[in-house]
DNA sequence: TTGAAAGCGCTAACAA
DNA sequence: TTGTTAGCGCTTTCAA
């Protein structure tokens, strides 16, 4: 294809804009603009460097564009906690949205060590991300970033810092609790207990509250005594039901905080001889696929949509780079899975 | 701390080391030997640098220096299929590895679509990694990556090429169903049955084959109808359940395929009245924590060592980066872990 | 319509 | 012991 009837010879090692233009016996400013369709060229030019330059399998150093003033088109992402369970879905959707605008991403796992998380920071500064993302579990706040006197936008993806002035993006659980009482409210239910986690986690406040507040609507009260505050676990599912079952027997409803308590909770009423969702509504949280699907009866849960909260994470970054005002904590709705464990079967969202 | 008593001003974009040059009165080859350690220097001048560089809280670009020869220090990662559970181990193992030697990680997700692995290749090819590790489910042998001509490293860990000359590190699932066997030998189980997934999976029958050999050794047999495969999920578990109870009523151990379905199992044979251990023991397969932990009784199985085998993905490709020759198929081995599902106390491991 | 040249931030060979 | 200079691969004026 090339001139003289010679095939242009790849070189040995990557291929560069020299031997593009070689090739086809133009400058290298002629490549550069026929390739990035700059400047003004015959359209016949551009067409045979452009050829040229597929055949030779030109592929542009990024390293060497980003080094002339181009942007970087990469940002760092830092896993503050270990990659958990739920970082896998937030990262993905982080990663729908960078990919569709072609940005690369450098994966940080900090592991909660600040001393790793440091050297992660340093790294990301000295390769001039655009701008880095941090996820993590939320349970306990976390120190902002510390970008050793950098400037660099930085957003929180389900990471709770403690300034609530930082950009961050956190499920709405005073909204899913709420969801999950509407629910049990709207098929008849009114005594209902909640089971869920640790007291000072901030997500289980805020999902007692919104339950709570479901509640209220309907002309219920949620005594104090009937929010059970435990640990995260299946066990603590079983031990909760029989504290329920010994006290309320009257209950027919139990919100769980999440879906491992929730699947306790229903194998501990099925070997009571307890029909779910019959005699007790059970209403879980996570929709943790691999749990909710599997119980017996299938869960209905709420669902933090982290997926859909990594892309929105992603869009805000690269908003925050192109120079918008992006502040304060955002809370994204959740959603309601209706499986069997309440007997409904209509799908609910809240947006 | 800078000469004059003027504390030298940080400029307003990233410090270059023109700025550190200048505020340290010498030139920019100066900077640069005293930084990096090279060159003939007075031990005041490069004190003295150093110090001016702190100051300026200096962060050398790593795309300039790669650009200018060095060593990119950089490798591409790729999650073949979606990021899942398995990959998450590996990954984090892998990170360590490359944390350690202060790689940094390009993270792509293909999500099984080859139009988005080709551009991810194309980015990484584009941004000159050093090389490449290639992650993702196993269940069906993928093709091998297509560097479009380019030489490069590449290491598949826990992912299946067709071509078994590629350099690849999997979990030593044959040795595995070893270990379970050789363990419910121990005990004095003998009618083992075993529940497991899809048959045309590859790890489905290196399991198998594993048990087999153990109860082999032990002058058991393991009769085909008695190999039970099916979905990896808890109700496939269930359903085995009932069959082995009829058709084998003396069945006194099952070996499952995965975590899940050992889940199913032993719920179903609690809820039929047999006890685990003592009528029946049974392994599963995977270490799945959350699972295996908050089974009742909690389980005794087989881990795969995933984080280990990331670790040593990361190993092998770094071999690899420096020359080394790294070829066909590895196998990691598996070890046992012992909870209470089997009665049995001592845990074991297989190097 | 094309090409020459400067520059991005750094390293490294060579001079002084 | 230190400084000058020439790249690394590209983009982007500015000249031709």
């Amino acid at each position: 294809m090339a001139m003289l009837g010679r095939r242009p010879v790849r070189p040995s090692g990557p291929v560069t804009i020299h031997d593009v233009a070689k090739a086809a016996q133009v400058s290298l400013s002629t490549v550069s603009k026929a390739l990035n369709g700059t400047g003004q060229l015959r359209e016949e030019t551009r067409d045979m460097v452009r050829r040229v330059a597929e055949e030779l399998r030109f592929r542009p150093s990024e390293i060497a564009r980003s080094l002339s003033g181009r942007q970087r088109r990469t940002i760092g992402l830092i896993s503050s906690d270990h990659h958990g369970r739920f970082s896998l879905p937030v990262l993905e959707g982080i990663q729908d949205t960078l990919d569709a605008e072609s940005i690369s991403v450098f994966l940080c796992n900090a592991a909660g060590d600040p001393e790793r998380e440091r050297q992660h920071i340093h790294s990301l500064l000295a390769n001039r991300v655009d701008g880095i993302i941090v996820t993590g579990t939320r349970a306990t706040p976390r120190h902002p970033l510390n970008l050793e006197g950098e400037h660099l936008p930085v957003f929180y993806a389900f990471s709770r810092v403690v300034d609530p002035d930082y950009p961050c993006l956190l499920p709405d659980d005073r909204g899913g609790g709420q969801l999950a009482g509407e629910h049990l409210c709207r098929l008849g239910r009114s005594h209902v207990v909640h089971v869920t986690g640790p007291a000072h986690v901030e997500a289980v406040q805020h999902r007692r509250q919104g339950l709570e507040h479901a509640l209220a609507e309907h002309g219920l009260a949620l005594p104090p005594e009937r929010v059970l505050t435990g640990s995260w676990s299946e066990a603590w599912g079983h031990e909760a039901v029989d504290r329920i079952l010994a006290a309320w027997p009257s209950t027919d409803a139990i919100f769980c905080g999440n879906d491992q308590i929730a699947r306790g909770v229903v194998d501990a009423l099925r070997a009571r001889g307890v029909r779910v969702p019959a005699d007790i509504a059970v209403v879980g949280f996570d929709n943790w696929e691999i749990i909710a699907a599997a119980t017996r009866p299938p869960l209905t849960t709420v669902d933090m949509n982290l997926h859909e909260l990594g892309r929105q994470a992603g869009l805000q970054l690269l908003t925050m780079i192109d120079g918008g005002e992006v502040r304060g904590v955002q809370r994204l709705p959740c959603s309601l899975v209706v499986r069997e464990s309440c007997g409904g079967q209509m799908s609910q969202n809240r947006g």
